[in-house]
RNA sequence: GCCCGCGUGGUGGAAUGGUAGACACAAGGGACUUAAAAUCCCUCGGCUGAAAGGCCGUGCCGGUUCGAGUCCGGCCGCGGGCACCA
């Protein structure tokens, strides 16, 4: 055995594994199955610690699974369509399709070094026809099933380069090119009508047991189910056929203090006003403006436009309500309207403060102020009221109990209509952008809009696209749209809007258990293989990404894709951490924010020009950001090995990382050791003697607590205990056959983490056959129990002393030893104490 | 702004409500060496003390408890998401 060469060794075990088809899954055998999944990467061409992160996480799984006795499915594609190759095609001239194969193979040869257990043979990129033509023939599907629909939706359009823009391209409310204000414009677009499933992805979620329960806490606050009331407020004059404004309130307990209304811009009355009103078309005009981000508009200034409309209180005859157009009302939720209540909502009491409306209770907290200055009176829902009006009547009542017996008030004298609300909106999945899948429509003037004919697909992007202007190409291409009616014959247009990149991602898990099917998934192997028994990823995609792919499990179930079993598609999630790093950004003459490589600069400064750079500490690793550091240096410096133990070590995987250089090196060194350790072991005799209690157990401890830590992800700590056994290994004075099994162990428990080296180990030792396909280590239970225990002794809370005592000594023993120590007695001074707590096998508390 | 999370030595972190700092990194000291690298050994939260020990200490303020890093309430700071980034 010579000196520790990671490189050799880890292209030798690659090829043996590849040889012996290891980590290839098949559906036979008699072993239970495990399907672990780690959310594939887009292919930006680079490789970074976060995929490295993510992918050697799923990778201990899929092999402590595989040793374990399952039989594992890890497979792996690419999530290849998006914006960043359609951007570099317009910067570059080079085509998305080029690059994005380019970038896939580039990616591919940083990730087969690291040695992942991947079925490779189940590789597909979403941006091949294959997929997602499936993924066309599913979409007609859903049509038919009225999962899809048309209607009109606000994008961010910028009216210099005459495009659509992403949220992400909208910088300070301008164009990231054009640097020109952005509007918003309406077109009609595709959606999946999820908001049907509202209140079954909600209820689901209290099944989903191995999920973190901040995610599931974040999809419900997401889908935002909320019980509440309309009620009609009744314009004192018509506004054209208009007699009512009808407002979505869930706080009908506030009634009494609501001193306006407030509707939308998008509203009917708003739109009627406009057409006859300028200034109520200027005002419109600039509410319509403001960015679409949810985001944008609640931290924009809430703005206001007195109608000189008035509506009746509903419950207060003779009193009415001034009628304002607000920037902060949301067409799209409710009904457009609410009525303000400025005694009780912060937001209502900014707005009635600066436009000088009345402020009046409903209600008080008991034993507290009833006026109200700058703080809006917000009682916690457990919070007791006292109500100042007609609701008097209901006494102490809860602010919960107040709301509900108010809806059940307002319902009852038929005032309005109680109603249960989702925040959830339907899923706008039309992009006005080329590199995606197209949406397998066509548009008639005779037939309307027509699906295409299933034996027609895949509808294939064309190739021969141009990129020298913003805008969708295929809007602009020349015969791509011109096609026949599959329904008359006559001629119409496709649809040149392709899908929201989310669609791909929301099945390609299910795809993976038949990634070749003539149909999107094989009902057999779906059901063999589904679920994701452990699905792993960044948990910044915690919302939107896995409700999308729950919703899209349902549908697919209905259009038989999936089976019933599978429409929660993952059993067990698991979020890792971001891996963070610092950002340098200078900002240009108009003060937009540019962003530099951590290489390009030194000592704060930009090593090319001495311009001082503000550094943002910990950010998201991101390449729009340029702060992406890439692993690929570590790997060839120190080896695949290195660089997964050092990914996993130190920090929790939920937890962000913040990207350091060093670690990498002390990984290189222990794995070192560990080697060396190994290779004088293997030249031990067998029949050295010595004592092998000590190792004997620290071996069980170590095999016990690794096999727990990589079950419950504490991945880091199986190291720090791997650290220890190592420690204690190398240090042993046990006999030759007990190191020499010790060793074959330490190989077997780093083997998920460092499979090439545990081979190696294992080949050296005489382990049978390759170390990924051996049976993993089971501890012995009754060696993992001391026989004594170490009890610290408290006085008052404080530890004071300790004593050493048999594991079941009785407590009055344990007691009465803790009292004779020195500690207690002197503490004591002859008097008796007040209680003595003692917890057996843990704490002796002396309360004086 | 709203929703979610996080905050412990110089650093990453460990700790079923029960000995705070496991395991590492960095740093300092020593051994080996002509020297360096590598390797090995020791020290390593703060204050105090010759030592034994003592006091303080988990972002801040308060509470529950025999006992709080852990639970509760209120702050502060940082990060993620906010529906067209993936």
């Amino acid at each position: 055995m010579s000196a520790y060469d990671a490189n050799a060794i880890e292209m030798k075990w690659q090829a043996a594994w590849d040889k012996a088809g290891t980590f290839k899954a098949s559906r036979s055998g008699d072993k239970p199955k495990y399907y672990v999944l780690e959310m594939f990467p887009y292919p930006s061409g680079r490789i970074h610690m976060g995929h490295v992160r993510n992918y050697t996480m799923g990778d201990v799984v899929a092999r402590h699974k595989m040793a374990t006795g399952y039989n594992v499915l890890h497979p792996m594609g690419w999530d290849a369509f998006g914006m960043p190759a359609e951007n570099a095609a317009m910067a570059s001239g080079i085509h998305p399709q080029t690059s994005t194969h380019q970038q896939i193979a580039a990616m591919k040869d940083q990730m087969k070094p690291l040695g992942w257990s991947l079925d490779w043979s189940r590789e597909f990129a979403t941006c091949e026809s294959e997929y997602y033509g499936q993924q066309q023939s599913m979409f007609i599907d859903f049509m038919e099933k009225g999962l899809v629909y048309r209607k009109n939706a606000v994008v961010n359009w910028d009216p210099v380069d005459m495009t659509v823009l992403a949220n992400e391209q909208v910088i300070d409310g301008k164009g990231w090119r054009s640097g020109a204000a952005v509007e918003r414009r309406e077109l009609t677009q595709w959606f999946f009508k999820i908001s049907d499933y509202s209140e079954e992805l909600l209820a689901a979620i209290d099944h989903l047991d191995n999920w973190p329960a901040k995610v599931k806490l974040m999809q419900a606050n997401w889908i935002g189910k909320s019980r509440g009331i309309e009620i009609p407020f009744h314009l004192t004059a018509p506004v054209g056929d208009i007699a009512d404004i009808t407002c979505y309130s869930t706080r009908p307990d506030t009634m009494r203090g609501a001193s306006f209304v407030a509707i939308s811009s998008d509203h009917p009355v708003a739109k009627t006003l406009e057409a006859e009103n300028p200034d109520v078309a200027t005002f419109c005009a600039t509410c319509r403006k403001m960015a679409t981000t949810e985001e944008a508009m609640e931290k924009a200034e809430k703005l206001g436009f007195d109608t000189g409309l008035s509506v009746a209180h509903p419950t207060e005859p003779g009193k009415v309500l001034p009628v304002w157009i607000g920037n902060f009302v949301l067409m799209d939720y409710g009904t457009g309207a609410v009525f303000g209540c400025p005694a009780h909502d912060q937001r209502d009491l900014d707005f009635a403060r600066k436009y000088d409306l009345p402020v009046r209770n409903a209600f008080y907290i008991p034993g507290e102020a009833v006026e109200v200055g700058n703080d809006a009176l917000v009682p916690a829902k457990t919070e007791p009221v006292e109500f100042i009006d007609h609701f008097a009547g209901f006494g102490a009542v809860t602010s919960q109990q107040a709301i509900d017996a108010t809806i059940d008030w307002f319902e009852a004298k038929g005032l309005g209509t109680g109603m249960v609300k989702y925040r959830l909106r339907d899923w706008g999945l039309s992009r006005q952008r080329y590199w995606g899948c197209p949406i397998p429509v066509v548009h008639c003037d005779a037939c309307g809009v027509v699906p295409e004919k299933k034996e027609n697909l895949p509808v294939e992007l064309p190739v021969d696209v141009t990129f020298d202007q913003p805008g969708n190409p295929l809007d602009r291409h020349p015969t791509w749209r011109d096609v026949d009616c599959p329904s008359c014959g006559k001629p119409a247009r496709r649809e040149t809007d392709t899908m929201d990149t989310f669609v791909d991602s929301s099945w390609y898990f299910a795809r993976f258990t038949a990634p070749n099917a003539d149909t999107p998934t094989n009902m057999d192997d779906a059901k063999y293989w589904m679920n994701v028994d452990q699905y792993i990823g960044g948990v910044e995609h915690a919302i939107l990404h896995l409700l999308y792919s729950r919703f899209f499990a349902r549908a697919m179930n209905i259009c038989g894709h999936l089976p019933d079993s599978a429409i929660e598609p993952f059993d067990a999630l698991f979020t890792q951490g971001m891996v963070t790093h610092e950002i340098y950004q200078t900002r240009d003459d108009k003060g937009r924010p540019v962003f530099h490589l951590p290489e390009e600069v030194t000592d704060g400064k930009l090593t090319a020009t001495g311009e001082a750079v503000e550094i943002i500490p910990s950010a998201k690793m991101s390449k729009s950001k340029k702060n992406v550091v890439d692993p690929v240096h570590i790997i060839q410096q120190y080896g695949a090995d290195a660089a997964r133990w050092f990914v996993l070590s130190d920090s929790p995987p939920e937890r962000d990382v913040e990207w350091t250089a060093s670690g990498a090196e002390a990984a290189y060194k222990h794995l070192n050791r560990v080697w060396m350790l190994c290779d004088r072991i293997a030249q031990m005799p067998e029949d050295t003697a010595g004592d092998d209690t000590g190792l004997t157990r620290a071996m069980h401890k170590a095999v016990h607590e690794v096999s727990l830590n990589i079950e419950t992800f504490a991945f880091n700590k199986a190291i720090a205990n791997l650290y220890e056994f190592t420690g204690i290994l190398g240090k042993s004075n046990a006999s030759g056959a007990a190191q020499k099994l010790a060793v074959r162990t330490l190989a077997q428990l780093m083997s998920p983490y460092t499979p090439h080296l545990a081979e190696d180990i294992w080949a050296h030792q005489g382990g049978q056959g390759l170390i990924a396909n051996a049976t993993w280590p089971v501890a012995d239970e009754g060696l993992l129990v001391e026989d004594t225990v170490t009890l610290p002794i408290q006085i008052n809370g404080k530890r004071r002393s300790e004593i050493t005592v048999a594991r079941d000594m009785p407590k009055e023993q344990v007691e009465k030893l803790a009292l004779a120590t020195d500690a207690v007695t002197r503490a004591l001074d002859g008097s008796v104490p007040k209680k003595i707590i003692v917890v057996p096998g843990r704490i002796v508390n002396v309360v004086l």
